[in-house]
DNA sequence: GTAAGAAGTTATCGAATGATTACAAGTGCA
DNA sequence: TGCACTTGTAATCATTCGATAACTTCTTAC
Protein backbone atom coordinates (compact mmCIF):
# COMPACT_ATOMS: atom_id res chain seq x y z
CA UNK A 1 0.00 0.00 0.00
CA UNK A 2 2.40 2.50 -1.22
CA UNK A 3 -0.77 5.70 -1.46
CA UNK A 4 -1.68 7.31 2.21
CA UNK A 5 -5.38 6.95 1.48
CA UNK A 6 -7.08 4.27 2.30
CA UNK A 7 -9.14 3.07 -0.01
CA UNK A 8 -12.95 1.26 0.58
CA UNK A 9 -10.89 -1.97 0.05
CA UNK A 10 -8.51 -1.27 2.67
CA UNK A 11 -11.16 -0.11 5.20
CA UNK A 12 -13.08 -3.38 5.01
CA UNK A 13 -9.43 -5.11 5.83
CA UNK A 14 -8.58 -2.90 8.29
CA UNK A 15 -12.22 -2.58 9.89
CA UNK A 16 -16.15 -3.32 10.12
CA UNK A 17 -17.79 -0.73 8.21
CA UNK A 18 -18.55 2.57 9.80
CA UNK A 19 -15.39 2.57 12.22
CA UNK A 20 -13.38 6.01 12.83
CA UNK A 21 -13.23 7.36 9.27
CA UNK A 22 -10.51 9.99 10.20
CA UNK A 23 -7.63 7.59 9.65
CA UNK A 24 -8.90 7.33 5.63
CA UNK A 25 -9.77 11.54 5.50
CA UNK A 26 -7.35 13.43 3.94
CA UNK A 27 -5.30 15.75 5.90
CA UNK A 28 -5.95 19.03 5.72
CA UNK A 29 -2.53 20.95 3.69
CA UNK A 30 -1.35 22.20 6.96
CA UNK A 31 -1.35 19.46 8.90
CA UNK A 32 0.60 17.71 6.08
CA UNK A 33 3.11 20.63 6.23
CA UNK A 34 3.71 20.14 10.17
CA UNK A 35 4.08 16.75 9.14
CA UNK A 36 6.77 16.72 6.22
CA UNK A 37 8.83 19.22 8.30
CA UNK A 38 8.56 17.15 11.36
CA UNK A 39 10.15 14.42 9.18
CA UNK A 40 12.86 16.30 7.16
CA UNK A 41 13.82 17.85 10.24
CA UNK A 42 14.72 14.26 11.60
CA UNK A 43 15.85 13.30 8.22
CA UNK A 44 18.50 16.38 7.76
CA UNK A 45 19.73 16.30 10.93
CA UNK A 46 20.71 12.69 10.40
CA UNK A 47 22.47 13.30 7.02
CA UNK A 48 22.72 16.75 6.62
CA UNK A 49 21.85 19.21 3.84
CA UNK A 50 23.29 17.71 1.23
CA UNK A 51 22.95 13.82 2.08
CA UNK A 52 19.37 14.34 2.88
CA UNK A 53 17.53 13.36 -0.22
CA UNK A 54 13.62 14.93 -0.17
CA UNK A 55 13.06 11.34 -0.70
CA UNK A 56 13.90 10.13 2.48
CA UNK A 57 12.01 12.69 3.85
CA UNK A 58 8.80 11.86 1.52
CA UNK A 59 8.81 8.20 2.84
CA UNK A 60 9.28 8.94 6.52
CA UNK A 61 6.53 11.33 6.13
CA UNK A 62 4.13 8.69 4.74
CA UNK A 63 3.77 10.89 1.36
CA UNK A 64 5.39 10.64 -2.35
CA UNK A 65 8.59 12.58 -3.16
CA UNK A 66 6.92 15.23 -6.11
CA UNK A 67 4.87 16.29 -3.24
CA UNK A 68 7.09 17.01 -0.56
CA UNK A 69 8.73 18.84 -3.56
CA UNK A 70 5.71 20.75 -4.43
CA UNK A 71 4.48 21.90 -0.87
CA UNK A 72 8.08 23.78 -0.35
CA UNK A 73 9.37 24.41 -3.72
CA UNK A 74 13.10 23.19 -3.79
CA UNK A 75 14.57 20.99 -1.51
CA UNK A 76 16.95 24.43 -0.13
CA UNK A 77 13.23 26.39 0.60
CA UNK A 78 12.52 23.26 2.84
CA UNK A 79 15.68 23.21 4.70
CA UNK A 80 15.55 26.61 5.18
CA UNK A 81 12.02 26.18 6.82
CA UNK A 82 13.52 23.26 8.95
CA UNK A 83 15.54 25.59 10.43
CA UNK A 84 13.45 28.49 11.08
CA UNK A 85 11.05 26.27 12.64
CA UNK A 86 13.69 25.00 14.80
CA UNK A 87 15.47 27.98 15.97
CA UNK A 88 11.94 29.05 16.65
CA UNK A 89 11.01 26.02 18.80
CA UNK A 90 14.80 26.58 20.39
CA UNK A 91 13.72 30.39 21.50
CA UNK A 92 10.41 29.97 22.77
CA UNK A 93 11.82 27.29 24.63
CA UNK A 94 14.41 29.25 25.95
CA UNK A 95 11.64 32.19 26.92
CA UNK A 96 9.29 29.76 28.68
CA UNK A 97 12.49 28.15 31.00
CA UNK A 98 13.14 31.80 31.72
CA UNK A 99 9.67 33.24 32.54
CA UNK A 100 8.53 29.65 34.25
CA UNK A 101 7.19 29.90 37.92
CA UNK A 102 7.77 26.61 38.64
CA UNK A 103 10.51 25.68 41.13
CA UNK A 104 13.77 23.84 40.00
CA UNK A 105 14.08 19.97 39.91
CA UNK A 106 14.30 18.76 43.85
CA UNK A 107 17.54 20.67 44.97
CA UNK A 108 18.99 22.23 41.79
CA UNK A 109 19.82 25.77 41.79
CA UNK A 110 17.83 28.12 40.32
CA UNK A 111 19.53 30.89 38.25
CA UNK A 112 18.44 32.33 35.10
CA UNK A 113 21.69 30.13 33.49
CA UNK A 114 20.99 26.96 34.61
CA UNK A 115 17.44 27.84 33.85
CA UNK A 116 18.32 28.02 30.54
CA UNK A 117 20.96 25.09 30.26
CA UNK A 118 18.45 22.56 31.51
CA UNK A 119 16.06 23.99 28.74
CA UNK A 120 18.74 23.35 26.12
CA UNK A 121 19.00 19.85 27.41
CA UNK A 122 15.54 19.11 27.15
CA UNK A 123 15.68 19.62 23.37
CA UNK A 124 17.38 16.88 23.38
CA UNK A 125 14.30 14.87 22.92
CA UNK A 126 14.18 16.01 19.36
CA UNK A 127 16.95 14.59 18.12
CA UNK A 128 16.62 16.35 15.01
CA UNK A 129 16.17 19.70 16.12
CA UNK A 130 19.27 20.99 17.50
CA UNK A 131 21.17 18.09 14.77
CA UNK A 132 19.31 20.36 11.82
CA UNK A 133 20.91 23.71 13.53
CA UNK A 134 24.17 22.08 13.83
CA UNK A 135 24.17 20.68 10.08
CA UNK A 136 23.55 24.35 9.08
CA UNK A 137 26.36 25.65 11.31
CA UNK A 138 28.88 23.34 9.25
CA UNK A 139 27.37 24.89 5.88
CA UNK A 140 29.07 28.98 6.79
CA UNK A 141 30.39 29.33 3.34
CA UNK A 142 27.05 28.02 1.21
CA UNK A 143 26.23 31.44 -0.37
CA UNK A 144 22.39 30.85 1.26
CA UNK A 145 22.33 28.74 3.99
CA UNK A 146 25.47 30.16 5.28
CA UNK A 147 23.93 33.72 5.73
CA UNK A 148 21.23 32.31 7.61
CA UNK A 149 23.09 30.06 9.75
CA UNK A 150 24.93 32.80 10.97
CA UNK A 151 22.28 35.09 11.51
CA UNK A 152 20.39 32.02 13.84
CA UNK A 153 23.74 31.83 16.00
CA UNK A 154 23.24 35.52 16.39
CA UNK A 155 20.01 35.41 17.34
CA UNK A 156 20.82 32.96 20.47
CA UNK A 157 23.88 34.86 21.18
CA UNK A 158 21.48 38.35 21.41
CA UNK A 159 18.81 36.30 23.38
CA UNK A 160 21.50 35.27 25.97
CA UNK A 161 23.33 38.37 25.96
CA UNK A 162 20.02 40.94 26.44
CA UNK A 163 17.33 38.67 28.13
CA UNK A 164 19.23 35.98 29.91
CA UNK A 165 21.60 38.56 30.93
CA UNK A 166 24.96 36.57 30.51
CA UNK A 167 28.23 38.22 30.00
CA UNK A 168 30.17 37.68 26.85
CA UNK A 169 32.59 35.21 28.85
CA UNK A 170 29.25 33.22 30.58
CA UNK A 171 27.72 33.23 26.91
CA UNK A 172 30.36 31.52 25.22
CA UNK A 173 30.56 28.98 27.95
CA UNK A 174 27.19 28.30 27.38
CA UNK A 175 27.07 27.68 23.83
CA UNK A 176 30.11 25.95 23.90
CA UNK A 177 28.97 23.43 26.31
CA UNK A 178 25.46 23.56 23.61
CA UNK A 179 28.23 22.73 20.20
CA UNK A 180 29.42 20.00 22.77
CA UNK A 181 25.99 18.34 23.48
CA UNK A 182 25.21 18.53 19.98
CA UNK A 183 28.72 16.76 19.11
CA UNK A 184 28.15 13.78 21.60
CA UNK A 185 24.93 13.29 19.85
CA UNK A 186 25.67 14.23 15.94
CA UNK A 187 28.30 11.17 17.18
CA UNK A 188 25.65 8.30 17.99
CA UNK A 189 28.15 8.90 21.60
CA UNK A 190 25.42 7.37 23.07
CA UNK A 191 25.82 3.64 20.73
CA UNK A 192 29.58 3.13 22.26
CA UNK A 193 28.28 4.11 26.01
CA UNK A 194 25.52 1.26 25.57
CA UNK A 195 28.49 -0.75 24.49
CA UNK A 196 30.09 0.08 28.07
CA UNK A 197 33.03 1.92 26.60
CA UNK A 198 34.28 3.70 29.22
CA UNK A 199 35.42 6.99 28.22
CA UNK A 200 32.21 7.24 26.17
CA UNK A 201 30.57 6.67 29.40
CA UNK A 202 32.74 9.58 31.24
CA UNK A 203 32.04 12.08 28.21
CA UNK A 204 28.06 11.62 28.02
CA UNK A 205 28.04 11.72 31.85
CA UNK A 206 29.90 14.89 31.80
CA UNK A 207 28.56 16.81 29.12
CA UNK A 208 25.34 16.06 29.45
CA UNK A 209 24.59 15.70 33.49
CA UNK A 210 21.49 14.51 34.53
CA UNK A 211 19.95 14.33 31.09
CA UNK A 212 21.56 10.97 29.65
CA UNK A 213 18.49 9.08 30.00
CA UNK A 214 16.53 11.73 27.30
CA UNK A 215 19.54 11.05 24.97
CA UNK A 216 19.87 6.85 25.50
CA UNK A 217 15.88 6.44 25.08
CA UNK A 218 15.81 8.72 21.93
CA UNK A 219 19.10 6.38 20.05
CA UNK A 220 16.66 3.60 20.73
CA UNK A 221 14.09 3.70 17.87
CA UNK A 222 16.74 5.23 15.64
CA UNK B 1 44.61 24.20 -20.08
CA UNK B 2 42.87 21.22 -18.68
CA UNK B 3 45.96 19.31 -18.13
CA UNK B 4 48.55 19.33 -15.43
CA UNK B 5 51.61 18.48 -17.88
CA UNK B 6 52.94 21.20 -19.58
CA UNK B 7 52.70 20.18 -23.61
CA UNK B 8 55.05 21.69 -25.67
CA UNK B 9 52.97 23.58 -27.07
CA UNK B 10 52.20 25.17 -24.02
CA UNK B 11 56.07 25.64 -23.48
CA UNK B 12 56.22 27.91 -25.82
CA UNK B 13 53.31 30.16 -24.56
CA UNK B 14 54.95 30.07 -21.67
CA UNK B 15 58.58 30.76 -21.89
CA UNK B 16 61.57 30.42 -24.34
CA UNK B 17 62.19 26.95 -25.02
CA UNK B 18 64.79 24.96 -22.58
CA UNK B 19 63.30 26.77 -19.07
CA UNK B 20 62.86 25.54 -15.63
CA UNK B 21 61.30 22.25 -17.31
CA UNK B 22 60.25 20.59 -13.71
CA UNK B 23 57.33 22.49 -13.80
CA UNK B 24 56.16 20.24 -16.64
CA UNK B 25 57.63 17.36 -15.24
CA UNK B 26 55.56 14.77 -13.71
CA UNK B 27 55.14 14.13 -10.24
CA UNK B 28 55.68 11.05 -8.05
CA UNK B 29 52.00 9.16 -7.17
CA UNK B 30 53.58 9.62 -3.61
CA UNK B 31 53.80 13.79 -3.88
CA UNK B 32 50.40 13.89 -5.69
CA UNK B 33 48.77 11.78 -2.99
CA UNK B 34 49.26 14.47 -0.53
CA UNK B 35 48.21 16.87 -2.44
CA UNK B 36 44.80 15.41 -3.52
CA UNK B 37 44.53 14.69 0.59
CA UNK B 38 45.17 18.42 0.82
CA UNK B 39 42.61 19.36 -0.82
CA UNK B 40 40.05 17.03 -0.34
CA UNK B 41 40.47 18.21 3.20
CA UNK B 42 39.93 21.51 2.23
CA UNK B 43 36.47 20.50 0.09
CA UNK B 44 35.44 18.33 2.36
CA UNK B 45 35.91 20.73 5.16
CA UNK B 46 33.77 23.47 3.33
CA UNK B 47 30.32 21.16 2.18
CA UNK B 48 30.89 18.14 3.90
CA UNK B 49 31.11 14.16 3.20
CA UNK B 50 27.58 14.19 1.33
CA UNK B 51 28.51 18.04 -0.50
CA UNK B 52 31.55 17.29 -1.57
CA UNK B 53 32.26 16.01 -4.91
CA UNK B 54 35.28 13.88 -6.54
CA UNK B 55 35.44 16.73 -9.12
CA UNK B 56 35.70 19.59 -6.97
CA UNK B 57 38.59 18.14 -4.96
CA UNK B 58 40.45 17.25 -8.66
CA UNK B 59 40.06 20.89 -9.92
CA UNK B 60 41.04 21.95 -6.41
CA UNK B 61 44.41 19.60 -6.72
CA UNK B 62 44.61 20.31 -10.15
CA UNK B 63 44.10 16.64 -11.86
CA UNK B 64 41.25 15.35 -13.24
CA UNK B 65 38.61 13.33 -11.37
CA UNK B 66 38.99 9.86 -12.57
CA UNK B 67 42.43 10.40 -11.58
CA UNK B 68 41.55 11.00 -7.88
CA UNK B 69 38.78 8.14 -7.69
CA UNK B 70 41.32 5.19 -9.24
CA UNK B 71 43.83 6.69 -6.65
CA UNK B 72 41.85 6.11 -3.59
CA UNK B 73 39.07 3.72 -5.14
CA UNK B 74 36.23 5.61 -3.55
CA UNK B 75 35.22 9.10 -2.13
CA UNK B 76 34.39 7.32 0.99
CA UNK B 77 37.56 5.74 1.03
CA UNK B 78 38.95 9.28 0.21
CA UNK B 79 36.93 10.66 3.09
CA UNK B 80 38.52 8.28 5.63
CA UNK B 81 41.99 8.96 4.43
CA UNK B 82 41.71 12.59 5.04
CA UNK B 83 40.33 11.93 8.61
CA UNK B 84 42.91 9.49 9.47
CA UNK B 85 45.59 12.13 8.01
CA UNK B 86 43.59 14.99 10.22
CA UNK B 87 43.60 12.99 13.12
CA UNK B 88 47.24 12.27 12.96
CA UNK B 89 47.92 16.25 12.43
CA UNK B 90 45.80 16.86 15.57
CA UNK B 91 47.59 14.40 17.67
CA UNK B 92 51.12 15.52 16.78
CA UNK B 93 50.39 18.78 17.23
CA UNK B 94 49.44 17.81 20.30
CA UNK B 95 51.74 15.82 21.30
CA UNK B 96 54.86 18.48 19.93
CA UNK B 97 52.90 21.13 22.01
CA UNK B 98 53.62 19.02 25.45
CA UNK B 99 56.84 18.10 24.74
CA UNK B 100 58.13 21.61 23.22
CA UNK B 101 60.42 22.88 25.90
CA UNK B 102 60.11 26.73 24.41
CA UNK B 103 58.87 29.22 26.47
CA UNK B 104 55.47 30.18 26.24
CA UNK B 105 54.32 33.50 24.84
CA UNK B 106 55.18 36.75 26.37
CA UNK B 107 53.30 36.96 29.22
CA UNK B 108 51.28 33.23 29.24
CA UNK B 109 50.85 30.91 31.91
CA UNK B 110 52.25 27.34 30.73
CA UNK B 111 50.68 24.59 31.77
CA UNK B 112 50.03 21.76 30.18
CA UNK B 113 46.30 22.16 29.23
CA UNK B 114 47.08 25.58 28.13
CA UNK B 115 49.68 24.48 25.96
CA UNK B 116 47.34 22.28 24.19
CA UNK B 117 44.93 25.34 23.83
CA UNK B 118 47.36 27.16 22.06
CA UNK B 119 48.06 24.07 19.61
CA UNK B 120 44.60 23.66 19.17
CA UNK B 121 43.60 27.02 17.89
CA UNK B 122 47.02 26.81 16.00
CA UNK B 123 45.64 24.20 13.73
CA UNK B 124 43.25 27.13 13.03
CA UNK B 125 45.77 27.55 9.82
CA UNK B 126 44.39 24.68 8.11
CA UNK B 127 40.99 25.41 8.13
CA UNK B 128 39.83 21.95 6.75
CA UNK B 129 41.47 19.83 8.71
CA UNK B 130 39.36 20.72 11.84
CA UNK B 131 36.27 21.20 9.63
CA UNK B 132 36.85 17.90 7.85
CA UNK B 133 36.66 16.14 11.32
CA UNK B 134 33.89 18.11 12.46
CA UNK B 135 31.75 17.36 9.42
CA UNK B 136 32.69 14.01 10.39
CA UNK B 137 31.58 14.22 13.65
CA UNK B 138 28.14 14.98 12.56
CA UNK B 139 27.74 11.66 10.63
CA UNK B 140 27.65 9.38 13.44
CA UNK B 141 24.75 7.81 12.09
CA UNK B 142 26.53 6.78 8.76
CA UNK B 143 27.48 2.75 9.22
CA UNK B 144 31.12 3.22 7.64
CA UNK B 145 32.02 6.63 8.87
CA UNK B 146 30.67 6.77 12.27
CA UNK B 147 32.55 4.82 13.91
CA UNK B 148 35.50 6.16 12.62
CA UNK B 149 34.38 9.10 13.94
CA UNK B 150 33.20 8.08 17.15
CA UNK B 151 36.87 6.36 17.48
CA UNK B 152 38.94 9.83 16.09
CA UNK B 153 36.94 11.46 19.16
CA UNK B 154 37.76 8.82 21.59
CA UNK B 155 41.36 9.14 20.27
CA UNK B 156 41.98 13.06 21.24
CA UNK B 157 39.24 12.67 24.82
CA UNK B 158 41.70 9.45 25.52
CA UNK B 159 45.20 11.42 24.72
CA UNK B 160 43.50 14.63 27.19
CA UNK B 161 42.99 12.14 29.85
CA UNK B 162 46.00 10.02 29.60
CA UNK B 163 48.70 12.18 28.03
CA UNK B 164 47.68 15.63 29.50
CA UNK B 165 46.63 14.71 32.62
CA UNK B 166 43.05 16.50 32.44
CA UNK B 167 40.39 15.08 34.69
CA UNK B 168 36.69 14.20 33.01
CA UNK B 169 35.72 18.00 33.62
CA UNK B 170 39.27 19.55 32.62
CA UNK B 171 38.81 17.51 29.08
CA UNK B 172 34.80 18.31 29.02
CA UNK B 173 35.44 21.91 29.09
CA UNK B 174 38.61 21.86 26.55
CA UNK B 175 36.52 19.90 24.31
CA UNK B 176 33.74 22.13 24.66
CA UNK B 177 35.55 25.31 23.60
CA UNK B 178 37.19 23.20 20.66
CA UNK B 179 33.65 21.88 19.21
CA UNK B 180 32.57 26.34 19.86
CA UNK B 181 35.84 27.33 18.04
CA UNK B 182 35.12 24.53 15.13
CA UNK B 183 31.27 25.97 14.83
CA UNK B 184 32.90 29.64 14.60
CA UNK B 185 34.76 28.41 11.75
CA UNK B 186 32.09 26.31 10.05
CA UNK B 187 29.55 29.41 10.28
CA UNK B 188 32.62 31.82 8.40
CA UNK B 189 31.62 34.12 11.61
CA UNK B 190 34.52 35.38 10.69
CA UNK B 191 32.36 37.53 7.84
CA UNK B 192 30.40 38.88 10.11
CA UNK B 193 33.27 40.30 12.24
CA UNK B 194 34.83 41.29 8.95
CA UNK B 195 31.44 43.40 8.72
CA UNK B 196 31.66 45.38 11.79
CA UNK B 197 28.89 43.13 13.26
CA UNK B 198 29.27 43.79 16.86
CA UNK B 199 27.78 40.39 18.21
CA UNK B 200 30.04 38.43 15.77
CA UNK B 201 32.95 40.48 17.34
CA UNK B 202 32.06 39.52 21.22
CA UNK B 203 31.73 36.39 19.86
CA UNK B 204 35.18 35.37 18.26
CA UNK B 205 36.94 37.68 20.61
CA UNK B 206 35.55 35.33 23.31
CA UNK B 207 36.00 32.45 21.58
CA UNK B 208 38.99 32.27 19.85
CA UNK B 209 41.03 34.68 22.16
CA UNK B 210 44.29 36.36 20.37
CA UNK B 211 43.72 33.46 17.63
CA UNK B 212 41.28 35.92 15.47
CA UNK B 213 44.36 37.01 13.24
CA UNK B 214 44.76 33.28 12.15
CA UNK B 215 40.68 33.08 11.54
CA UNK B 216 40.51 36.19 9.20
CA UNK B 217 43.87 35.86 7.59
CA UNK B 218 42.37 32.23 6.50
CA UNK B 219 39.43 33.76 5.57
CA UNK B 220 39.92 36.13 3.16
CA UNK B 221 41.80 33.75 0.16
CA UNK B 222 38.61 31.72 0.52
C1' DG C 1 -25.99 15.49 -6.62
C1' DT C 2 -22.57 17.84 -8.79
C1' DA C 3 -19.07 20.98 -10.00
C1' DA C 4 -14.94 23.29 -8.34
C1' DG C 5 -11.08 22.98 -5.80
C1' DA C 6 -7.87 20.66 -2.64
C1' DA C 7 -4.87 16.71 -1.73
C1' DG C 8 -1.82 13.33 -3.62
C1' DT C 9 0.01 10.13 -6.87
C1' DT C 10 2.45 7.96 -10.99
C1' DA C 11 5.41 8.62 -14.61
C1' DT C 12 9.20 10.78 -16.31
C1' DC C 13 12.87 14.08 -17.38
C1' DG C 14 17.49 16.28 -17.16
C1' DA C 15 21.46 17.27 -14.67
C1' DA C 16 24.98 15.86 -11.54
C1' DT C 17 28.04 12.54 -9.90
C1' DG C 18 30.86 8.47 -8.74
C1' DA C 19 32.91 5.08 -11.15
C1' DT C 20 35.02 2.39 -15.24
C1' DT C 21 37.47 1.73 -19.47
C1' DA C 22 40.58 2.54 -22.77
C1' DC C 23 44.12 5.15 -24.23
C1' DA C 24 48.18 8.62 -24.36
C1' DA C 25 52.42 10.45 -22.79
C1' DG C 26 56.41 10.83 -19.83
C1' DT C 27 60.32 8.13 -17.19
C1' DG C 28 63.85 5.10 -16.30
C1' DC C 29 66.58 1.12 -16.88
C1' DA C 30 68.91 -2.63 -19.74
C1' DT D 1 67.70 3.15 -28.22
C1' DG D 2 63.98 0.71 -27.00
C1' DC D 3 60.80 -1.27 -23.85
C1' DA D 4 58.34 -1.80 -19.56
C1' DC D 5 56.26 0.87 -16.08
C1' DT D 6 54.23 4.86 -14.14
C1' DT D 7 51.48 8.90 -14.50
C1' DG D 8 47.82 10.91 -16.24
C1' DT D 9 43.59 12.08 -19.42
C1' DA D 10 39.30 11.80 -22.37
C1' DA D 11 35.21 9.53 -23.08
C1' DT D 12 31.49 7.42 -21.25
C1' DC D 13 28.31 4.73 -18.24
C1' DA D 14 24.80 3.82 -14.70
C1' DT D 15 22.60 5.85 -10.76
C1' DT D 16 20.68 8.97 -8.12
C1' DC D 17 18.11 12.88 -7.24
C1' DG D 18 15.51 17.12 -7.56
C1' DA D 19 12.07 18.77 -10.23
C1' DT D 20 7.94 18.91 -13.52
C1' DA D 21 3.74 17.40 -15.75
C1' DA D 22 -0.29 15.18 -16.05
C1' DC D 23 -3.58 12.62 -13.92
C1' DT D 24 -6.68 10.63 -10.02
C1' DT D 25 -9.36 10.89 -5.90
C1' DC D 26 -11.41 13.00 -2.06
C1' DT D 27 -14.00 16.96 -0.03
C1' DT D 28 -17.08 20.54 0.19
C1' DA D 29 -20.15 24.49 -1.03
C1' DC D 30 -24.09 25.23 -3.42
Amino acid sequence: MSSVIITAADKTLEKAPDKVPEIATRMRSQDRRELILGAATAVFGERGYFGATTDAVAKVAGVSQPYVVRMFGTKEALFLEVLERALDTLMKTFARALTDTSPPPAGLEDTPSLRIGRAYADLLVDRGLLLSLMQSFMLGADPVIGPVARAGFIRVYTFLREEVGMTPLEADVFLAHGMMMNTMVGLRMADLYADGDPCAIDLLETALPGKLDVLLDSSKPA
